[in-house]
DNA sequence: CACCTTATCAAGAACAATTCCTATTTAAGT
DNA sequence: ACTTAAATAGGAATTGTTCTTGATAAGGTG
């Protein structure tokens, strides 16, 4: 019962209510996910959190990334082959992912909006879950791109 | 170019016009794609591909899908860290992943509507593509598991 | 047709991300 | 303090994919 955790106040409660501990490996990394909202692969939470625990393994980082998603607690977030990254954020929304720095943001589901608005599903199919990627162009690159450009050929408006 | 595709009439125009060849090896794999629309993955592709090209190489078979892609010919298909998928079908549609059988389908995105509509994606932000998948229990399984509970508990309707 | 150039191929090595294994450590509940 | 189960570090193993290399094949040109 994934769900659980919205109802519950601490990360702590919500661990013990899987039966398992809230160990200081696990507030580490959780702690890291809080701080940074950035999407964060297994490496670079690894080498964050060997600030707060100079010697826990990357396999205990993988399995706290575990631990917090089966929890409920973080999301994990694929797109492409590329590593998995981890989201704190838990309410249902979607990924933008820049092509050109990245980046990756959340984009919310608008209210009273349903995927099955937009595609097709056929009513005797039962949806537990929706994964939606988009991909390209952040302000800020689509920017940097622009002054570039300018510069190569300043007459162009 | 890969929209190219859609306004050419054989595969071939489509890889000569990237200034590749369509060889043995290429279309043997968009034969059993084209074929079986089951979104294989390589090695599955592999397999079949074996009976037409006996002594293909998985590395072939790898570089004819990418080749195929880059064309705009097929479509590659990625979920949750399994195996890339690949799929012939080039209208813009998400994926159905049933949790049990493992069957993915297609589902066409309904007329005149957008992944925007529901999702909040900054208007500063430009969208070049977007992957959507869904999971869930397709009606086979649903089914399946409905007779098995009946087989159990008889008197339940 | 002979020649040249480039694309393509097979086979296996290398790689990246993740998972598995095992012995040791830690913690909770008596 | 004792018992039992959970958690950890470290490294090996696995999976899916990409890279490298030398050989082969194909198209265009004189």
């Amino acid at each position: 019962m994934a769900t659980l955790a919205q109802h519950q106040h601490s990360p702590d409660d919500t661990i013990h209510g899987h039966g398992l501990r809230m160990t200081g490996q696990r507030r580490a990394v959780y702690d890291v996910l809080m701080g940074e909202r950035n999407h964060p692969t297994a490496v670079e939470v690894f080498t964050k959190v060997r600030g707060q625990v100079p010697n826990i393994s990357l396999a205990t980082v993988y399995n706290c990334l575990e631990t917090l998603t089966d929890c409920g607690l973080v999301k994990i977030v694929t797109h492409e082959r590329g590593p998995s990254r981890y989201c704190p954020n838990l309410k249902d929304h979607a990924h933008f992912f820049c092509d050109s720095c990245g980046e990756v943001s959340d984009l919310p589901l608008r209210a009273r909006k349903r995927p099955q608005d937009v595609w097709e599903v056929p009513e005797n199919i039962t949806i537990s879950h929706h994964q939606v990627a988009f991909r390209g162009e952040c302000p800020k690159c689509a920017k940097k791109k622009n002054l570039k450009s300018e510069a190569r050929n300043p007459k162009s408006k």
